[in-house]
DNA sequence: CGGAATCCTCGATGATACTG
DNA sequence: CAGTATCATCGAGGATTCCG
């Protein structure tokens, strides 16, 4: 309970129902905000790289997700007034700092998926045993 | 593309729409998924009290989360057969592994909140000026 | 106490069509 | 190309009740 002297100062609390931090939790951990994390993570890319990129996700989806992120100033969005339109999403020094959260967190399922898959098969048979 | 020497043998690839690292993500970074391998980082907790720590949760979704975390090995339920049941949760130590990636992110957002939060008023006039 | 079962709501997500 | 708008769906999540 009583925070150590080297703790940083930690205003926002995740653990409180009502604390503003849940939102930022839930675009960061968002089904799509996690891997737009990551992917930026490689450099600027248009909206169409993301969507290639990223498996499954709808034009919906991702134009969303990036306006959430945007909003909590960890994607940058910069728009050329060309024809046809063209747009670039960037990470922001914010959102370097979450992303590479984010990604060591996507890294360690990826490496680690068999133990995992592993695990599933031991408890098929749990009950029964 | 090409996979540096040094890096670990990456067997799932989230980019990709049906890899099954999909679900684990899922389950680690569900609304009260990342919570509860936060809140074990403690040490083992009984359901009750898991469910007083956790601002908001349902027993419903604490449970079913739980669930998902124990099939997927992160997560250790030990119930002892008495009255009235007693059954406590601990991480395993592959679920100590994500919970450290999960508080690393946990973490920062808490910590780093404000600059969040400032960021969106930033934006709240931005079409205008 | 720690669930399971049931019913219900709503938001995340998807599919399609349209536009600057 | 990069969206927005609309409509439809599905499942996470919630509230309540019942049980060993």
């Amino acid at each position: 309970m009583t925070p150590s002297l080297t703790e940083q100062l930690r205003t926002g609390n995740l653990f409180a129902g009502e604390c503003p931090s849940r939102d930022v939790l839930k675009h960061v951990t968002s089904r799509w905000g996690v891997l737009i994390l990551v992917a930026l993570r490689d450099g600027t890319l248009r909206f169409s790289d993301l969507r290639r990129r990223i498996g499954g996700v709808s034009e919906k989806m991702l134009a969303q997700t990036l306006q959430w992120l945007e909003m909590d100033g960890f994607v940058d969005r910069v728009a050329y007034p060309v024809v046809p339109p063209h747009v670039e999403y960037s990470l922001t020094p914010t959102g370097q700092q979450v992303s590479e959260k984010v990604a060591a967190l996507a890294d360690w399922i990826e490496v680690n998926l068999p133990e995992v898959m592993a695990a599933r098969q031991q408890r098929e048979g749990k009950d029964a045993a």
